[in-house]
DNA sequence: TTTATTTACGCAACCGTTTTCGTGCTTTTG
DNA sequence: CAAAAGCACGAAAACGGTTGCGTAAATAAA
């Protein structure tokens, strides 16, 4: 038994392999009767098209590559999750790559892209991402990238966002007004956009509310674990430490909470915490972490389907274009409103 | 500008269409210096393969599908970590589905993947999937596939899973030998062969303790989220309710502390809990959670590890069989050892 | 010096679909 | 009734690499 072509439909139909082509496209030149005895062939004998081959002669491979930093990340996940829902309904597929945080990797995955095995790019950059003539190159060959989460400004093109400056303002204010009268923001070292975003609404509540920003309150973290425990193990031992703190990073709660832990810092009461998380184990941590959630699964899903729309156009044009979804504060226990 | 392809290549350094192939695919038809000057000028015009015309004639496209019930969940995210993780290191590309546990959707998927889309499949099946002709077509078709923790005895391949028998066995010792005198069993309505596993390991412990079983003891979960509240809070209202309960699933063991909560039952005083989790947040939940985590990030790596040696031999053949990467039980404070 | 072997490359078929164009045939139109 | 249009299909050229085989020249063996 050899493979199943379009050729063997053909022969067994009589019919040439061109007409089996174009009835099983659903072509205006093949008639009713046709298509039908090719199409009740094609399913008795469970046959499918060949992707590569098709995908070879169109020029199109209906696939769409996803880049993130990691997977093992609420947000990202749920990112995953939308996306591969509108996929899904328009028939492409999702090729995943991680870039680890790495610039040099995420390089190479889009230097891969150049070779035609995506129609599209979904990307959220790394954090060591500080270039970006790499993405550049790959839309000047007509590879459409559509951000989300971690955008690029330079980068003319639609980026799907949450409105990270007036969170992290009403989050630094929701701290103030719940009696902080030191509020630390944790963040991580690189170059997200969303980073300085959030500093910077940060910084609008401190200045709302007559309090003097000082450097030594932004705490840096890496992705060492073990450096950033350390790094707050000292901040929070220090005479002048913070009395609540803003974490612009889900994973860095968590560190929080055991750093509260080991130096007997009671929660909200000595340190009012406030993260951007989409944890849904935030409400049963001790105390349930308040939280700024992103609508991560919005965003995936309005990523892929803005791409997508642009993908089935004739002559697609990016728009350079912000949506934004706004997350939404959601206070609990550890913080004291 | 035309398209970049092997042809440009050829005509700028009047060599043929095969050999500039030959060269870039470092055959030992070609000179070493005609190499270089190939080398050379694909680097310098940035020249990238196409993958689908290589895929089609080579009748291989260096794609693994990869087939998950959910993204949105740290077990298979960190399994996906460690599939991406040997993907990369060999060269291979990772396209992800998502079933959604519906039985429909993975033979749909598993269907497509007859097309020859994919070199190999890791698969995961759906808590629905009852019957196992889908994925025994595709095998048929010559299309490997390698289970990973929700494994089908029935298909002779290599599954990667942990000792759930073992795993659960032990963790309801450890909820007698904390004092239990009447644990239950949490888990989810299907088919799946590890929830019976642990299922027996539970039972096993009961019996060598002289405990009875009891099918009241056995609490059926759904996806619905209303209605497992409903039910556990049914189950922990009721007059022989269990003082003690070892959750199979991760995600339900948030709705336990949620019911718990509600009802004003002290954890782990009135309650012990112990789940089957990668939750990284387990240490820091109110209190924290007694886990049997499994080694996903492992399994992971190790099913790929399996399929993509498969893959690479000329005539690979899988064997039927298990390979065994042991789960840890993790005491915290939901319990009282 | 003749023959055998190696080296380095080109030719052309092939992978499986898609798509343009052409061709008989039937139907419509002026 | 002749010309135009419509219909249903086939032939063949792509799409961009890969690979078996052939061959001329260079080298080695006899």
């Amino acid at each position: 038994m050899d493979k199943l072509t379009i050729k063997t439909l053909a022969k067994e139909l009589q019919l040439s392999v061109s007409s089996v082509s174009k009835a099983l496209r659903d072509s205006h030149e093949i008639s009713a009767e046709t298509k039908q005895r090719v199409l009740a062939l094609a399913d008795k004998l469970n046959y499918t098209p060949n992707p590569y081959a098709s995908s070879l002669r169109k020029r199109k491979s209906k696939t769409i590559g996803v880049v993130i930093p990691e997977v093992v990340n609420s947000f990202f996940s749920q990112s995953i999750n939308g996306i591969e829902y509108v996929a899904k309904q328009k028939g492409y597929h999702v090729l995943i790559y991680l870039t680890h945080e790495d610039f040099e990797n995420e390089k190479a995955i889009l230097k891969d892209f150049e070779s035609g095995r995506v129609d599209g790019v979904l990307l959220s950059v790394s954090r060591e991402t500080t270039d970006c003539t790499h993405i550049q190159e790959l839309i000047d060959k007509d590879v459409p990238v559509v951000f989300f989460d971690r955008v690029f400004n330079e980068i003319k093109t639609v980026k799907v966002i949450t409105n990270d400056f007036e969170s992290a303002y009403l989050a630094t204010k929701h701290l103030i007004t719940s009696g902080c009268k030191n509020p630390g923001f944790l963040s991580i070292i690189g170059n997200l956009n969303i980073i300085s975003c959030r500093l910077d609404g940060y910084k609008k509540a401190l200045q709302e509310h007559d309090i003097k920003f000082s450097n030594d309150n932004i705490i840096n973290c890496t992705t060492d674990w073990e450096y950033n425990y350390k790094l707050l193990l000292k901040k929070l031992k220090a005479a002048k430490r913070p009395d609540g703190i803003l974490s612009s990073i889900e994973n860095l709660s968590v560190i929080i909470y055991k750093v509260c832990e080991d130096l007997k810092l009671k929660i909200p009461g000595d340190l009012q915490i406030i993260s951007f998380s989409n944890l849904d184990t935030a409400s049963f941590l001790n105390p349930p972490l308040t939280t700024i959630t992103q609508p991560a699964y919005e965003i995936g899903q309005t990523a892929a389907a803005t791409l997508v729309k642009a993908l089935e156009k004739k002559n697609f044009i990016i728009v350079d274009e912000n949506i934004v979804i706004p997350s939404v504060l959601i206070p609990r226990k550890s913080t004291k409103n």
